[in-house]
DNA sequence: TGACTTAATGTACAAAGTACAATTACTCCC
DNA sequence: GGGAGTAATTGTACTTTGTACATTAAGTCA
């Protein structure tokens, strides 16, 4: 009755995109692999990857989530979201990944599957340090993500595919602007999210419908043009 | 460098969501398990399940669930949708489920994180018939569904939620109608997976923008009162 | 005070959503 | 053949939402 059994590893993976306002950018925040050692019969690359590792025993997966993100880029306190799992069991077994897994796990031919979380948080309020096996952390333009370890690029595909079907339902604009801010930092945010523009005025006639917002008697400063409007949020509403 | 690394059983879990025409409900297939032996240390009652079981080495998960699924209830030649994972280190640690793991699993104590897929599908097109360590293979109304091994209960769940969701996406009506079908059967199977009610009139205006129907040059027969149009569908259309 | 810059604002039109009821075409029964 | 029963078919008025589009206003700076 029992078949034969095959166990694998588990791993998460952390895809934070961080909201760069200064600029207006989305970015995401990779680390840069530590080499893993000297005298390799191949010469190393080090790779930028997502943030993830393998699930301890008797850890959930959100916790491993959590716990991995802080652990290579000590950035912890955010909620992370489950999207995918990917499998293909030819997911580590590519060249490039080879002398990476020798170094860093203990059977490096085992397969792993990932369970991967995003996240959107504004990129000032977290600090990333490296920790762990990661050499650096970095933060790189969504348009333009570099060749990532294992199958990390289509991992980041995903995440991004999901997060602009979602952006209605998920009152992102909430958690990344601040408290006080006027309507064009708020369609800057949608703007660009989506990747797209929108007309002033039949953006804010759209976005009152998700978003609650109170004017506040208070005005930007320091600007050398008629200053906008200051608004903060009053409640996520439900749909 | 190297850490301790635990490993992990890996499953899949299929909830397939079945429409009964006739009855315009919806139903989900279960299995009956086995009873794993007859002189176990406590009497075991058996339970109802998703089909589910381990995935092979060098199997991706959508070919996994393709063959569990088959294995179980010889189903097969659906398009199964990924849609969650659930991982929590107490999910087969239940004791209602112990006995059925001991007798099952090589190691009954390995934890098992599992990736879940559902889909849709017309129940008369499938003849499900008990495989494996089914006993039996039954449909129950998804109002009504039992309570299920493991975390299962909280897997149709989250199911039927996403499909819900997902439902003006999906085309879902593409597969579940019959060739040739009247706006009466449309509408029905919208009602029944959003479990609510729409006015005729309003219902074809929006279903129109969605999917695309042909009306036929063919009315319904044998019935005692006045024949419906017949329409085909002609494509998926984008959004 | 004038030049510069971005904020603020409204309207007309089109498209989509919604509430609502009378007539029609078939079958069955007498 | 006629009447009863049953569900199909059909349209309109109203409301809400989406969209295209340009002028005036309130600051800063030199």
């Amino acid at each position: 009755m029992k078949r034969t059994s095959f166990k694998n590893h588990i791993s998460v993976d952390c895809v934070i995109f961080g909201y760069n306002e200064e600029e207006n950018k989305l970015e995401v925040l990779l680390i840069e692999q530590k080499e893993p050692s000297q005298n390799s019969t191949h010469p190393y690359v080090p790779q930028f990857a997502l943030p993830g590792d393998l699930v301890n025993e008797e850890e959930s997966l959100d916790d491993a989530a959590v716990r991995v993100l802080k652990e290579l880029t000590h950035v912890e306190g955010l909620h992370l979201h489950q999207f995918f799992s990917f499998g293909d069991p030819l997911r580590v077994k590519q060249e490039k990944d080879i002398e990476w897994l020798k170094f860093y796990r203990s059977d490096p031919d085992a397969r792993v599957i990932t369970v991967s979380y995003y996240t959107l948080v504004r990129k000032e309020i977290i600090n990333p340090e490296p920790g762990s096996f990661a050499k650096n952390v970095v933060w790189r333009n969504i348009k333009r993500v570099p060749p990532l370890a294992f199958d990390h690029n289509q991992i980041v595909k995903k995440a991004t595919e999901d997060i602009r079907d979602r952006i209605y339902q998920n009152h992102i604009a909430y958690q990344l602007l601040p408290k006080k801010f006027t309507l064009r930092q708020l369609q800057n945010l949608y703007e660009v999210v989506l990747n797209t523009e929108f007309d002033k005025r039949n953006f804010v006639k759209r976005i009152k419908k998700d978003e609650e917002l109170i004017p506040l008697n208070e005005k930007q400063k320091g600007v050398m043009h008629k200053p906008a409007q200051l608004y903060s949020f009053k409640m996520k509403k439900k749909r």
